[in-house]
DNA sequence: CAGTATCCCTTATGATACTG
DNA sequence: CAGTATCATAAGGGATACTG
């Protein structure tokens, strides 16, 4: 697939499928437990779908995917080679989040971080029934600035739009808070007190709002005194 | 450094800085103990000098690796980031080992399969005083047929061309039986009686060359029971 | 030893629109 | 839902030669 290095070191080989851009991101989404094709493009919203599917296509090849057409579904799944990235994609992402510094405005995304704790929430934690959560992040423009999580013992569902239902609860913050307390460099707490997140609704689920949200697979990572800088810097 | 995920995910942000080609291959050099850039250039035959350049220029405005000049020389060190690198180098190649299947003949390299060889020499289990190894290619080109180590207590020194000192032993086999004893898919014994390889030279230095070499570091990775096909294979 | 300077050129990727 | 088709651009990277 990618360009060969011409070695017989191992590093190499495995670069030579997995160095190309994208690639381990896919792999990334498919061991978070994403399946199909628009579950991944959800995860991956920058990727043209294109690309994605030429991607599949190359892992697939490769042996580290399986493309499983059920019914009328298609269904990809980690082969036991694919499986075996795990602590690859964990290292990576456990480096990353030692080692990055401040991250881009660009960096940060709604859509993405909706998707993500979506697929965090501590379903045991939830009040019984459904509970509406809205997010709302003045700073960003109109259209990505309002979110919905609907919250069932069941499943959890983002909407961009009004759902209609009894909202719960509302959170408002910027972008950025949430996405820090998602990777763990803040927390719900210090960032009540700082004034920069407040929960409105009923006194005793604005209390535990917080626990119903687990944080980032890399949050509870611990750090080093100082990050990167550098490249790495926001622009 | 690379293109932009626009994305906070940790594991996406370390993919920015390493996942363009040769990247993580130069991280790996230096982790084996490269210093110098034509130290790391022997261990990445097939990397234009001016790429290496550019990778090490980026590698260092990242953070991940320090330019050190000392005199007249240039030393490359990996920072503290840098070195933290290393699980996710060795998670890699130990993927490498154990899912890629049979090596390419593009993939076998005399000058890089000594280079890498003479790296991993047990100072401590060769003869005392100077110990010449030559080795022989019978099947490649006469210019990367023939090589000799010279083992001294205090370093290890690889020719392309006769030394002239009197040699200890010769080790004759094809170049892909060696490549596989140093990757662990073959070893010196099983190799010799399948006729495979020859030692000449006095016994008992015959018998203790395979002490003198260590394997690769990978290849003691325990494998699975079948490899991965397909875009793999040798071509 | 430690790199730079050029030059070319493929091709990887982004963007957009469309299909069964 | 699960992708394909098409197009244009940038630039990543290979090759080669040269410098202090």
């Amino acid at each position: 697939m990618g360009a060969p290095y011409h070695q017989f070191c191992p590093v190499a080989k495995a670069m030579e499928l997995l160095d190309e851009r994208w690639t381990l991101l896919v792999i990334r989404e498919l061991i978070s437990g994403s399946q199909h094709f628009n579950e991944l493009r959800r995860g991956l919203p920058k990727m043209s779908p294109t690309l994605l599917s030429r991607r599949l296509q190359q892992l697939t090849a490769a042996g580290i995917v399986e493309r499983r057409p059920v019914g009328t579904e298609v269904h990809y799944i980690l082969t036991p080679a694919g499986r075996e990235l795990e602590p690859v994609v964990m290292g990576l992402g456990m480096w990353g989040i030692r080692w990055i510094g401040e991250l881009g405005d660009q960096d940060l995304d709604p859509k993405l971080l909706l998707w993500d704790m979506h697929r965090q929430v501590d379903l045991s934690a939830i009040p019984p029934g459904r509970t509406v959560v809205h997010f709302r992040f003045p700073e960003v423009a109109p259209q990505l600035r309002t979110w919905w999580l609907i919250l069932t013992p069941a499943e959890v569902d983002v909407c961009d739009d009004d759902p209609g239902h009894d909202v719960a609860v509302t959170v408002e913050t910027t972008l950025r808070c949430l996405t820090e307390i998602w990777i763990g460099r803040q927390n719900w707490q210090q960032a009540q007190k700082g004034g920069q997140l407040t929960i409105t609704g009923p006194a005793e689920l604005r209390r535990s709002v917080p626990s119903w949200f687990k944080s980032s697979p890399f949050a509870s990572v611990p750090r080093p005194e100082a990050a990167l800088t550098g490249a790495v810097s926001p622009k």
